[in-house]
DNA sequence: CTAGTAATGCTCGGATCGAGCACAAGTAGC
DNA sequence: GCTACTTGTGCTCGATCCGAGCATTACTAG
């Protein structure tokens, strides 16, 4: 006779992007072990639908009301939860957007790319970076030609990069040896080398595949404006976006999609930055969602190599 | 102290294209209520990951061996399972791609756009069914200017169409009370008239997800070769992605695209079809996905009206 | 041999996109 | 008040991509 029953938990990447870094929200473990994500139980007397249940504790916890939820991706391996022995469980993963905000004592800001340092491109960082990854990466793959194309793809070596591959590329890490939570998990020795910071568990897994899919979102969808205030300048915006994308854009091409997508509107106000020309005051137009299909900022397209 | 047991079930939402049209896999139920999706529990115990406890069952329940299977989303209303009493249900669902086949005893393919009439827009059919749809629509959302952009957004109607919606489509006849489900959820009268035929619980609303879902991989992933036969002429490959798509594609602006894609090499056969000149056969190069990023089929600009 | 049908090759104009120039309108330093 | 610098904003141009169609090829049916 099979266990059936699961103990199911929600686990929420809340991402918000101040400073021009996008940031999720972890919560610190007293036992000095990685932090993890903000996590609470399903109550199955009491949640109506899942998503209720996220925005019920979420506030609870961290002190944060969010606006936008949305539904990840639910992790079911057993390895998950209590190495060994403990019940099973499910974690279903949900994508939190907020303006920037001070959470509550004993939650605090992560920078994203602390966590993933390749995926943040803009600004020249890209070769620092892939400078000491592609190597190790290539001499994994050296003579399987499998894992060459494999690393070649995902990376974008010798190929365009694909900023929507960020799982695949931490995925390949994790197979290649080259994070902690490989050698957590499967009880090895500690890589020599590690890349980026580790969360709890597989938390780590879990923003990847947010922040890939939160990237994807970006172009078809307007979701940058939840993490964005009522008002701002367009450089603002740009660099909010590119932010989250982990590339620099055009300003004058990003301009036009903002433009011709009829995306915000000018409240007719100027704010005199920190030097050159004031720039004008625009805020979200959100009746566009039911005006336009597909608002939102297409990525540049990839260069053929 | 709250309950945080659930019972976790993997609903599978399995697709084939035959004879140039979608079909996914139902269980009929002996009783005569509507039909299923084939569904089977997470053994905690035994299952590994969830996406082997689905390979698992699959085969067992209905005889089908998949190659592609991929998580769709997380269905936990309360609402779900026995209405009222019972416990709380949890199901994970998950779309299979696999090539026509013949399941075993007590499980029958049907027609996707039986269940969702208004998604196949092929040769025309779009006038019968928007001529029959749009009228109860366009009363239902009459004097609510929100509902009114709704509509014409989501069922394009004075608006470019999004073969992407199909979710939000059907919510939006759900919440109008012309789908039979709402009334059963709600306990209301039946409505005098239903489109399209329903399935138990909430199933049709997860083949929804996975239509769309479906939809838009297909324009980035080679997918489309999971459900072709090993060796297949041009216009096979191209009907079944318009199957799916339900909308019909330029024949040469295909070929272009698969051959840029370079997606498929010629066997250097031929085969002589009903009637005209023979069709190169071909098959799929599956080394295409570490070659290229996003090779896939992208759907046509949607037309500025 | 002719008509019909499907496969395949090719072309052309419009839309979109990447990339840059040029100018506008401020601030900071002298 | 002039100059240098910084940032915002408008515009243009060539490359590419895409929609749509014409023309030709190679077969079947009568």
């Amino acid at each position: 006779m099979p266990t059936n029953q699961v103990y199911v938990s929600l686990d929420a990447v809340i991402v918000t992007v101040s400073a021009n870094e996008p940031n999720i929200l972890v919560v610190d473990r007293s036992d000095g072990q990685p932090p993890i994500l903000p996590s609470g139980p399903l109550d199955a007397d009491e949640d109506e639908t899942l998503e209720l249940a996220v925005r019920r504790w979420l506030s609870l916890q961290t002190g944060i009301t969010v606006s936008y939820v949305e539904q990840l991706y639910t992790f079911g391996d057993r390895r998950r939860g209590a190495a060994g022995g403990g019940e099973r469980q499910l974690a279903v993963g949900y994508i939190a957007l907020v303006p920037e905000e001070t959470p509550s004592e004993g939650s605090l800001w992560v920078g994203t790319y602390e966590l993933f340092p390749w995926e943040d491109r803009r600004f020249g960082r890209r070769d620092v970076l892939l400078n000491d990854l592609a190597p190790r990466l290539t001499e994994w793959a050296r003579g399987d030609a499998l894992r060459e194309g494999r690393v070649q793809i995902t990376f974008g070596l010798g190929a365009p990069w694909d900023p929507i591959r960020v799982l695949e590329r931490y995925e390949l890490l994790y197979e290649a040896g080259l994070v902690e939570e490989q050698s957590t998990d499967e009880g090895g020795p500690a890589p020599q080398t590690s890349f980026g910071r580790p969360l709890g568990v597989d938390h780590r897994r879990i923003v990847a595949t947010a922040l890939g899919r939160l990237r994807g979102k970006l172009t078809y969808r307007p979701v940058i404006f939840e993490v964005m205030p009522d008002t701002f300048t367009l450089t603002e915006l740009q660099r909010s976006v590119e932010a989250l994308l982990g590339m620099e854009l055009h300003k004058q091409n990003f301009r036009r999609i903002v433009d011709r997508g009829e995306l915000v509107e000018a409240t007719g106000e100027h704010r005199s930055s920190t030097g050159g020309r004031p720039a004008g005051l625009y805020r979200f137009r959100s009746e566009v969602a039911s005006e336009r299909p597909q608002p939102g900022f297409p990525l540049p397209r990839p260069k053929a190599l």
